[in-house]
DNA sequence: TTGTAGGCGTTATCAA
DNA sequence: TTGATAACGCCTACAA
C-alpha cells in the first residue's frame, strides 16, 4: 500500500536519492554509517530498488531468455536446470517459453524479446520456417544468441550440440550387428537439422553394412500422441520392422505401448534404441537402449557461452560450435 | 547500432511520440492510415515499444514468477505447462525460479520480486522454514501469490492442491486388501504440510484395518540419490516391508533401483504405490501403481486463480482454496 | 485526430 | 562523502 521508493526513503532518512541509490550499488563512494543506516529502514520497509526504473537506465535486464519446444520433457528439464544453475550464479533469472514446436509462437517470443526483455537467448528452435531473419535483429541490438540441440544452420551464433552423427551411426551399427536388416527410423521433423544429421549416421551405417536403404523405413510421425499411434501400429502390422531406431524419445514410449497392444515381443521380434534423457530408462520393461544426451552439461555450456557472449559485447559475436559427446547404452531393449 | 525508440521513430515520420505511442496500443484515437504508417515503419526497423519504460509507467510487468523445487520432474513440469497456457492466453510470461527445495533460495527470490519485477507468483514452496512473513511482504503490494500442491499454513492465499488425504488413505487401504501388513511410508520432508496430509491418510487406512502404526516404518528420505539408496536398502534388508507407500515419486525409483540391486521382487515380495505424474508409468517393470495427480489442470487452475485475484486488486485477496482429484491406478506393482 | 508536457523510479555525472 | 540534476523511453492528461 504506502508506495515505497528511493524517494519517499531519502526523505524520511533527510539524505538525497542519490546516497540512497550508492547504498544498493555496493558504491564505495558512501559513508559505511550511512550505507548501514539506509539498508536497515529500507528492510524495515521491504524495499529493493525498482527493476524496471534501474533497467530502464542502465539497458540491463539480467534475464535470460530460455526458449524450448517443450518443457515436460527429460532432456529439456534438465537443460533448463543447467542453464539455471549458471544463470544463478551471475545473478540472472529466467525467462521460460515453449513453442510447443510452432514456428509462430517462436516468431512472436523472439519479437516480443526485441524490445529489452532480456538480455540474451538460448533457444532449441521449433525447426520450422525457411526465413530466421527475426533472429539477426537480435544481433543489432547485441542480444547474443546460443542455440543448443536444435540448431538453425541459416543463423550465426553459438551452438552447442551433441555428436548426433556418431551416435546414430553407433546405435544403427548395433542393431545391424544384432542381426536387424529392417530397421525403422522415427523421426518428428525430417526438416529439422538435428531430425537430419541422425538420419545421416543411420543411412550411412546401413550403407557400411550393405543393408539398402528403404526410404519407407524413415517415419515421419507427429506431435500428437494418437496419430503417432495409429502410425506405428501401422508400421509394425504391415511393415513388419526388425528395429527401431527412434530420434526422439517419445516415440520410443509410442512403440512400447503399441507394442504391448499389438503383443509384439521387445527385443525378441524388435530391437529398439532411441534418442533419450530418461533417468529411468533402465526401469523400463524391458529397458530401454538408449543414446544420452548430457543435458544438464548441455544447459550449463550454453548459458556459459551466452555470459562469454554478454562480457565481449563490442567484439564479434561468438559463433562458438561446441559439441559434447551422447553416450549410448545398449540395455535390454536391444540386446 | 542505430538505436531507435518512439522519439526517433517520431521525428523520421514528422509525427508526435504520443501519436505513435498510440499506433502500438489500440488506440482508438488515431487514424487509421497514420497508425498503418507508424507501424509499417516500426517493422521496418524492428522496433517495438521499449518494455522497461513502459512498466515503469504502468505498473504492470506481464510477468507471472512462477516458483517450483525442481523442474526435471513430470509434475512440476506439466504444472508449469498448465500455467504457461494461460498466462499466454493473457498475455503473460513466465519467469521460471527454481528453488531445489532450498529455502534460503525461496526467500531470496521472492524478495528479488518484491520490487516490481512480476505481476504475481504461483509457487510450490520448500517447506522448510517457519516464519514465512516475507510473503506477506507481497500482499501490501499487490502481487498476489497462488499456492499449488505445496501450501505454507501460516500464510493467506488461493492454493491449487489435490485430494492427498483420500488419495493416501485409498492407497494404503489398497495395499492392506492385498494382504500386506507392513507397509512402509516413504517421505522426503516430513514437516512440510503435503508430507502430513498423505501420511495421515496412511495412519488412517493402518487404523480402519487395525494394523498397528509402527514409527520404524515411515521412513525420512532426503534429496540425495545416493543417500536414499542406502537408506531404503537398509530398510529392505533390515525392515522387510511387504508394501511401500511412497508420497514422492523420486522414491519409488529408488525403491525399483534398489530391488533389482537386492533380487527382491516387486509386487511379489514387496508391493509399490507412488504419487507419480510419470507418464509412462505403465512401461516400467513392473508396471508403477500410481496416485495420478492432475498436473496441467492444477497448473490451469493457480493460474486462473492468479487472474483472478489480478482483476479484483481492489477488493480483497482471494483465499480461495480449490481441490482437484488425484486418480488412484493399481498396476502389476500392486497387484 | 494529433501534439505538448510531465512524470514513472532509478542512476551517472558533475558540483559542492 | 553527499547532493542536484538530467536522462533512460514511454504513456496519458490535457490542450489544440
Amino acid at each position: 500500500m504506502d508506495k515505497i521508493n528511493i524517494k519517499i526513503l531519502a526523505k524520511e532518512l533527510n539524505l538525497s536519492t542519490s546516497t540512497i541509490s550508492r547504498a544498493f550499488n555496493g558504491s564505495s563512494d558512501i559513508n559505511k554509517d550511512t550505507k548501514e543506516r539506509i539498508l536497515s529502514i529500507a528492510r524495515e520497509h521491504s524495499f529493493l530498488p525498482n527493476h524496471y526504473a534501474s533497467n530502464l537506465r542502465d539497458k540491463k535486464t539480467k534475464t535470460l531468455a530460455v526458449i524450448v519446444p517443450e518443457i515436460a520433457n527429460d532432456f529439456f528439464a534438465q537443460a533448463i536446470n543447467g542453464i539455471e544453475e549458471v544463470a544463478r550464479k551471475h545473478g540472472f533469472y529466467i525467462l521460460l517459453y515453449r513453442t510447443d514446436d510452432i514456428f509462430e509462437k517462436e516468431v512472436s517470443f523472439v519479437n516480443y524479446l526485441n524490445n529489452g526483455k532480456a538480455d540474451g537467448i538460448i533457444m532449441s528452435v521449433s525447426g520450422e520456417g525457411n526465413d530466421h531473419q527475426y533472429l539477426n535483429n537480435l544481433r543489432q541490438k547485441n542480444i547474443p544468441v546460443v542455440f543448443f540441440d536444435r540448431v538453425y544452420e541459416d543463423i550465426e551464433a553459438a551452438t552447442v550440440t551433441t555428436n548426433d552423427y556418431d551416435s546414430s551411426f553407433a546405435a544403427t551399427e548395433h542393431l545391424l550387428k544384432s542381426g536387424c536388416r529392417k530397421i525403422a527410423y522415427l523421426v518428428v521433423n525430417k526438416s529439422i537439422s538435428i531430425g537430419k544429421t541422425r538420419m545421416q549416421g543411420y543411412v550411412d551405417a546401413l550403407a557400411k553394412h550393405k543393408v539398402p536403404f528403404n526410404d519407407e523405413l524413415v517415419i515421419d510421425c507427429s506431435n500428437d500422441e494418437k496419430v503417432n499411434t495409429k502410425i506405428l501400429t501401422k508400421v509394425l502390422q504391415e511393415i513388419k520392422p526388425d528395429g527401431i531406431f527412434s530420434s526422439v524419445e517419445r516415440l520410443a514410449f509410442a512403440t512400447y505401448h503399441v507394442c504391448n497392444t499389438l503383443g509384439v515381443s521387445i527385443p525378441n521380434q524388435l530391437k529398439v534404441i532411441s534418442f533419450s534423457s530418461l533417468n529411468i530408462a533402465p526401469l523400463l520393461s524391458p529397458a530401454l537402449s538408449t543414446i544420452t544426451q548430457p543435458a544438464f552439461e548441455m544447459g550449463v555450456k550454453a548459458a556459459t557461452l551466452f555470459f562469454e557472449a554478454l562480457e565481449n559485447k563490442d567484439t564479434n559475436f561468438p559463433k562458438r560450435q561446441h559439441v559434447l559427446k551422447s553416450k549410448l547404452f545398449i540395455r535390454k531393449s536391444a540386446e
